[in-house]
DNA sequence: ATATTTTTGTACCAATTAGTTTAAAAATAA
DNA sequence: TTATTTTTAAACTAATTGGTACAAAAATAT
């Protein structure tokens, strides 16, 4: 699947042959059907917002949103345990290698990073009203803060944070939103 | 200069020839003295850790560390509002860049980000002994966690983060360092 | 079965890349 | 001045890139 391979290896690293290989089609039918490689990624970008937005609200409907952040954060701690490093959000990361370079692309990417704040403002607002989640903040502020931590765990980690560096931050994300 | 070229376009999109024409020296000059593209780009992250440990002992020096925190929050922020852009830490945009692509710039980003944090945690200690910083925090803790949100910061506004998500989370940096 | 549409594989193209070579020119030393 | 070293500019290599062209093959429809 393109998406994953842009996902795991972000959009210059990858190198159209090789993302084609991953779709399994050849680069005939892909012209045929796609315009560029820019086009592709902009497809994948808007798939990846709607398949983690789609698994993020069937989540929510069955934990709650309080339940769901803390699951992001356990899903990333799982992920840097059993694999030893961290993918990130795609969003996140082609965010940074498009800044200032790709204008349509970075336009883009805002977008679909605004529309996953918003779901997360409002799940967050629901549990609020709900009495579930107790905070000082709006839900505007803690999604805001708790994505921002979260990602910047990502860039942590990739930049080589040690174990108990990752542990405070983890820490700090579970008090956020306890 | 070499460092403020990677530092503005990051490693792979800073093609040789444009290096060179930033240090105004030729191609046989520099594989004169440099083996590599990768061996002058390591060059420039250790003397970017470098400047900038300098530049943080003299100001920790002047105003202490606290004070010191504050100013790299003031900066991001001026940077945003003059520029409309954020360039980042070199450091953990080269951490992302690298990661698991180039094992050996990885390996001594590592270090040179964990040399800067234990200058973040000495510093930061400092403080707190004299009794000027008040947390519930350990030093490396509050290191830890303030170095994160900041540099979460420089990607969430790349990702396309709005005025109002900025502003919140440079309050959070304000008061966890308050 | 025959006609039509898709898909494939391969060979290309033009641009860009890091790195090498070399002879001329410029700076430095004696 | 003369000899030596350093630096330059330009041509070059070899690899990779996104994208195109096209004829053969495969799938689909009539």
């Amino acid at each position: 699947m393109a998406m994953d391979y842009f996902w795991k290896h972000g959009y210059e690293n990858s190198s159209l042959d090789d993302v084609l290989k991953a779709m399994g089609i050849s680069k005939g039918s892909f012209y045929h059907v796609f315009g560029s490689k820019e086009e592709l990624f902009s497809k994948c970008l808007q798939l990846y917002r709607k398949k983690q937005i789609d698994y993020l609200q069937s989540l929510k409907e069955k934990i709650g949103a309080k339940e769901t952040m803390l699951r992001l954060v356990e899903m990333t701690i799982e992920e840097l345990k059993t694999t030893g490093r961290l993918t990130g959000c795609l969003l996140m990361n082609s965010g940074k290698e498009c800044y200032g370079r790709y204008e349509d692309l970075s336009k883009q990417i805002r977008e679909e990073y605004l529309t996953m704040q918003r779901f997360f403002v409002d799940a967050l607002q629901e549990d609020i009203d709900k009495g579930v989640l107790k905070t000082s903040l709006s839900a505007h502020e803690l999604s805001t803060r708790f994505m921002n931590t979260l990602n910047g765990l990502v860039l942590s980690v990739q930049a080589g944070a040690t174990d108990d560096m990752v542990e405070s931050i983890v820490k700090q994300l579970k008090e956020m939103i306890a």
